[in-house]
DNA sequence: AGAATGAGTGAGTAGTCACTCATTTTGGAG
DNA sequence: CTCCAAAATGAGTGACTACTCACTCATTCT
């Protein structure tokens, strides 16, 4: 029913985690997820997870009483995973770059996250169906990431503003859906151009400017 | 596990479709449908699929001939209800008010639109993810839902541009994330409260005016 | 009135799945 | 090498599910 995609290698990510737990539960996450990834969590069989984890069935339940559980389990692995995802690219723009201007920041911003996007389009669009129908694990999601993004674009205009490159009436708390939207948004609706996507960013941020320049 | 939220009612929606096709089918969808947005696909059965509709088990086999029909002929269903929610409003608001300034016109749609989501919110959020494995399916939605909203954006802009309010070189495919992006990521990150949302949605539109007005 | 119809029913069926546990394999200590 | 405990295995199990079908009975037709 679903292409069999690339699949994810947690490990790449979790060098320090795998010391702290035996390995044979990364394989299994990892197996789970990149399961759940193709076909949701109530489609996937135990007997899938460890097929493609290499082991057999009842190894399973030696490390998770459920499968409900591996779900549960997952949710700490990939915030994790996700934040320094999330904040490290900014975090680089922004230090590597201490005299850019904020337009170029923004713009650097904006390709990196669209690219972050369809790198991880697979789980995005794939595992957090899986979390929908169960509210507690999609909060601890939220209230784990929203704020880490939330904070970044704080930081970006707070420098803005401190460079006088940005007008003291612009909302951090505005700017945040007006980017995050547009990268949602950009990700949905149109399709791959890298080219014709460099100009769309570069025309949006010019826009954004023009209301935002220091007046 | 998940909270027994207020049902749709297809009913309402489908007062021609209903004289085409036994209400029955209709009752069995509009359960299913309601059924979904609290567990999925997966995990709903259908003998709850039966008690939600108030019929036997055995009656929603004679309307479709096995659980996986039942989500496809959701699709078009859903098409019929959303397509009208998502032109109607805006149709409206163009055509009562044919000299309204475009700004006004712009908080108009966006003060829809956050109402519409919040309307829905339970369909939307539910719903959809137990389309997302189904790609075929989520395609459907996506080519005839998409370019409607894309319309109704081009008519906007073009309507702006004639007015002489808006400078030739707002290009309406920007403007389209721009808007649908607001719109999505206010949603995902803001609690509700009416009086802030109205000034974060005037607040919002002129920043964008600033960039857009004819110069 | 009596016959014919077919929508509706729900107990039953065949099959599937998460999870168990008796058995085998592994690997390290002596 | 032997011994043994822990790890791993996968056939087995009971619970449960989508779907079936023989039967009911209200309604329509003759």
């Amino acid at each position: 029913m679903q292409k069999p995609e690339e699949n994810y290698d947690l490990e790449a990510y979790l060098s320090e985690y795998v010391e702290t737990c035996p390995d044979k539960e990364i394989r299994i996450l990892n197996a789970a997820i990149n399961a759940f990834a193709d076909k949701g969590f109530e489609a996937t069989r135990t007997r899938e997870i460890a097929e493609r984890a290499g082991i057999a069935e009842g190894t399973i339940f030696r490390y998770f009483p459920s499968k409900n559980a591996i779900l549960e389990s997952m949710v700490p692995l990939l915030i994790r995973v996700l934040q320094p995802k999330i904040g490290k690219p900014i975090e680089d723009i922004l230090n590597l770059n201490p005299d850019m201007p904020i337009d170029r920041i923004l713009v650097a911003v904006l390709k990196d996250r669209l690219q972050m996007i369809r790198d991880n389009g697979r789980f995005i669009k794939s595992v957090l169906p899986s979390l929908i129908h169960r509210a507690p694990l999609l909060e601890q999601l939220r209230v784990s990431l929203l704020p880490l993004i939330e904070g970044y674009v704080v930081q970006v205009v707070e420098r803005g503003k401190a460079h006088g490159e940005l007008d003291e009436s612009v909302d951090a708390r505005l700017v945040m859906p007006q980017l995050f939207g547009f990268v949602l948004a950009y990700s949905i609706t149109q399709s791959v151009d890298p080219e014709r996507e460099a100009r769309d960013v570069e025309q949006f941020v010019e826009s954004l400017m023009v209301g935002w320049r220091k007046r």
